[in-house]
DNA sequence: TAGGCCATCTGGTCCT
DNA sequence: AGGACCAGATGGCCTA
């Protein structure tokens, strides 16, 4: 949300538009936003008739003929319905915004008015691996606590390591290493901006943060990630436990393994792309 | 100046 | 029928 206020400032988020299709209407005759492919279907009322001949004013009135059959409104009617799907489409596409916003302040990456917003495309790529990330860094405790508290048994799960396990890091909202720069000290984990797959300590240099990054690799928005609490510290805690019964918490609840579909290469292409 | 990103308009389609 | 959703087109702003 404050992440970037210059980009979004320069340019109006919620301009009258209305105001504006109406006075292009006027002058103009808001061609401007007729395309190409739409113009080969029924056009749009709002065409300048202006300077037009006989017959164009003819094709006109039939395309409108044909909008009015189709409708049974007025000229006045369509513009007023225009506008309203127009209002409509703009706060779909606010709140779009804002969740989009909502999104990328969860997600570890340098926040601060002078770091540039991510972009739309890098927010959800950025998501998509760092829940990937979080879910392998999930996956790999989990091993990492059933090692040291008694080989995982099947049986004694619960009974051999549980109570600590989740009280201390789970379930009581304890340190998680919700991101790579706390969780490197312990284990090598994946970086939100790779994919798992990949993204081991050994290729940590390799590939995936230099493909990431260079999505805007100038703007310094993907500089070393700041240490903050990421969203499992709120997981909420769990009582624990009944012998044999599955226990719903995180900790518990190991993700299926995911076989990421966003490759390096794939990651790579994207970022050719945008450059 | 080219390219990236974005907001907006618009028509079509699907759903309730 | 109306609203939500989607994709294409367009133009503006910004940065390298």
């Amino acid at each position: 949300m404050d992440s970037d206020t210059s980009r979004v400032s320069s340019r109006p988020s919620s301009p009258e538009a209305d105001d504006i299709f109406l006075s292009m209407k006027k002058s103009v005759g808001f061609s401007g936003a007729v395309s190409s492919t739409q113009s080969d279907s029924p056009p749009d009322l709002c065409g300048d008739l202006r300077g037009m001949s006989s017959a164009d004013e003819d094709s006109i009135s039939l395309k409108m003929q044909y909008k009015k059959d189709r409708k049974l409104l007025s000229e006045n009617e369509l513009q007023a319905m225009r506008l309203k799907i127009n209002s409509r489409e703009r706060k779909r596409m606010h709140d779009l915004n804002i969740a989009m916003d909502g999104l990328r302040e969860v997600m570890p990456y340098a926040h601060g008015p002078s770091v540039r917003k991510l972009s739309k495309i890098a927010t959800l790529l950025l998501a998509r691996n760092y829940i990937l990330m979080l879910s392998n860094s999930l996956e790999e405790m989990k091993r990492l606590v059933s090692e040291i508290y008694g080989g995982g048994a099947t049986g004694g799960h619960h009974a051999g390591f549980h109570p600590s396990a989740c009280g201390s890091l789970t379930h009581t909202a304890g340190p998680l290493p919700t991101h790579p720069a706390v969780s490197h000290a312990s284990h090598p984990v994946h970086h939100p901006l790779l994919p798992p797959a990949v993204s081991t300590a050994a290729s940590l240099s390799a590939s995936g943060i230099s493909a990431v990054a260079s999505v805007r690799p100038h703007h310094g928005l993907l500089k070393a990630p700041t240490a903050t609490a990421g969203p499992l510290g709120s997981v909420p805690a769990f009582q624990h436990w009944g012998a044999g019964m599955p226990c719903p918490c995180s900790m518990c609840q190991v993700p299926p393994p995911h076989v990421s579909s966003m490759t390096t290469t794939s990651m790579a292409r994207l970022a050719s792309d945008s450059k």
